[in-house]
DNA sequence: CTCAGTTTTCAAAGCGCTTTGAATGCGGCC
DNA sequence: GGCCGCATTCAAAGCGCTTTGAAAACTGAG
């Protein structure tokens, strides 16, 4: 069923049909009341392809997912941050696309994405440190958002991200608080931007109390869970090893207990843990009472603000640069306590 | 820059320049390479839309993300799932689309998908016992393939599964040939397919045994890790508590651990655990010894195989249905251990 | 040199929609 | 009665591509 037969069936002209269903005050609203009846009776969609080619706009929205050689893990926050923003999109009439790029092409996708006319904005995902997709996707001038940001980026863009510094810079000085001299970092890959953030507010911190900064006790990798019971272990082998750890994610946080355990250490109160949560569906930190002391911000959240940003963004292409900063909230739960006396 | 205006610069026509473009043989070889040439050099790339417009196809498979009001939550496996299949996609020039619905119009968006013409063929996930999405796209003949199967569904369609039963009938043995007697099951939403076949591998051995099923050592719901934990919990408050727990998720299996360190016993000593691992990306089961002794599929594997037989369907949709069982290996990690003797 | 056969190129139609610009019908006012 | 303005409807063009059916250019045989 097309728009031509529902027009004929209705006796109208295409035109008066397709008006009708828009919503346009130019019709007769007796006339659109027969139209949208008829419409719903037959099942009539208008087609998408045709639609979009006549409009211009193809009411899609871009993410570009890398298929890295070098690291072939998907991010476990894929899932919620996509959750929460295909939810807004289809409130909105947006569909989400998909396309994988090799970590070479990453730029060659983006682009192709709009040349082809496949959507009308993108969502650009886990930017590194001066993220030349950015620079890319300004020079063609096309709408998109950033999730995170990029030091040393100066052109302006939309971006919605999570106070890492400052989160971090509170769970490092939360720890110092209670006592520990010797904290961990087990954070993400270096190159990325959040890592850099929250490392930044861990040495931050740490600078504040006139600590001074142990290289042996800062690692960064993918957030694996066997990454945080890799380096735990590691770490618990050394002289002086850590009265305290922080890790960027639940995942590893994971991790980080296992290896505890296996040192038969009591999370809490012999060694201190604090991870970022990023409140996944599925890995709820604790019931009621929280596992693990940690910095939390709901991704999923995130997602869905992005999402309406960006929307608002291909209305408004020429607005100005749009920024949100949200807070992490510093949960305590069971896992920090004051640092043992080891003497 | 679209067709028309490269083949003014061209000084050829629109036909000639699309067929150099698509391969078409009736075009000269070295005109071709001017084409291509061209073509490459003004980064023309057709549009999308017209080009679907045009030949009927979208080039387009479609996902749909059901966004529950009662569990909110986002299958952890999506992700590695959707990574295997986007890749095969990509290798076959078709891109991924995601829609969202709300739990009473799934059935609504699949056909929408298609009547809008918005793709050529979808995946369906999570399928129930009598999945109705099944007939339904079925009905519409259309081009689908499920992860998964749906018992009680009696028309052919394709499908790629993970033989559960086989896999849970042979962990469910193994425990038993450990000794073990008293064996929970903490299995996902009894009304998914995969639930219930994983309760049936485990209670035919159980059979086979001669053993008689406990209710109260069965359990179903979501599998996050809060679940496993408290479930657990529970059932080592019961007078005759399990020695050995089987479990549908390795998410849930990290609180099944949890519980266990919590009661101050020892997993594989004092309680052996079996956990069924998709082989998550960021949740390996351990480097090279398994943490969890577990039935083992990878769940990324299974979605590029699924983008494959979808991608046979939509170019032969009249072929007789083609169906594809995944065995599961057993691997056997530090989880399990004999029963321990209670007298 | 001619003509059939082959290779190569082209103009135009069509995919299903929106939107422009024009036409129609109607009531009201002078 | 004639004219204007308004409400309503319509025919046709256009979005950018593919594909059909025809034309042009070339080839080799007779």
């Amino acid at each position: 069923m097309n728009l031509k037969q529902l027009s004929q069936i209705l006796g109208l002209s295409q035109t008066t049909v397709s008006r009708a269903l828009n919503g346009y005050p130019e019709v007769n609203e007796e006339t659109r009341m027969r139209v949208q009846a008829a419409a719903a009776k037959h099942g009539y969609r208008p087609n998408a392809r045709a639609k979009g080619l006549a409009t211009g706009r193809s009411m899609v929205i871009g993410h570009v997912i890398p298929s890295s050689s070098r690291h072939e893990m998907v991010n476990p926050i894929f899932g919620d941050f996509v959750a929460g923003a295909v939810k807004k999109y289809a409130e909105h009439g947006y569909d989400m696309m998909f396309t994988n790029a090799d970590d070479t092409s990453i730029e060659d996708a983006y682009r192709s994405l709009f040349q082809r006319g496949a959507v009308d904005g993108v969502v650009l995902q886990g930017p590194k440190v001066n993220e030349p997709r950015i620079e890319v996707l300004t020079r063609m001038q096309v709408p998109f958002i950033v999730h995170g940001r990029s030091t040393g980026v100066s052109v302006p863009y939309d971006w919605i991200d999570v106070n890492n510094k400052s989160s971090f810079l509170r769970a490092t000085r939360f720890l110092i608080d209670l006592g520990h001299r010797r904290i961990a970092l087990i954070n993400g890959l270096e190159d990325m931007d959040f890592a850099q953030r929250r490392r930044d507010g861990y040495l931050e911190a740490l600078k504040q109390a006139g600590l001074s900064p142990d290289p042996a006790l800062m690692r960064s990798a993918e957030m694996t869970e066997v990454y945080g019971h890799h380096e735990t272990r590691d770490m618990l082998r050394l002289d002086d090893p850590p009265t305290a750890i922080l890790t960027s994610s639940m995942i590893s946080a994971i991790g980080v207990r296992r290896a505890l355990d296996e040192a038969g250490l009591k999370m809490g109160r012999d060694v201190s843990v604090i991870a970022h949560d990023d409140d996944l569906s599925y890995l709820k930190n604790g019931q009621d009472v929280p596992i693990f002391t940690a910095t939390r911000s709901s991704v999923r959240h995130a997602g869905e603000l992005a999402a309406e940003m960006l929307i608002e963004r291909i209305r408004a292409p020429h607005d100005p640069a749009k920024t949100r900063l949200l807070e992490a909230e510093l949960v305590v739960g069971g896992s920090t306590g004051p640092a043992p006396n080891r003497f």
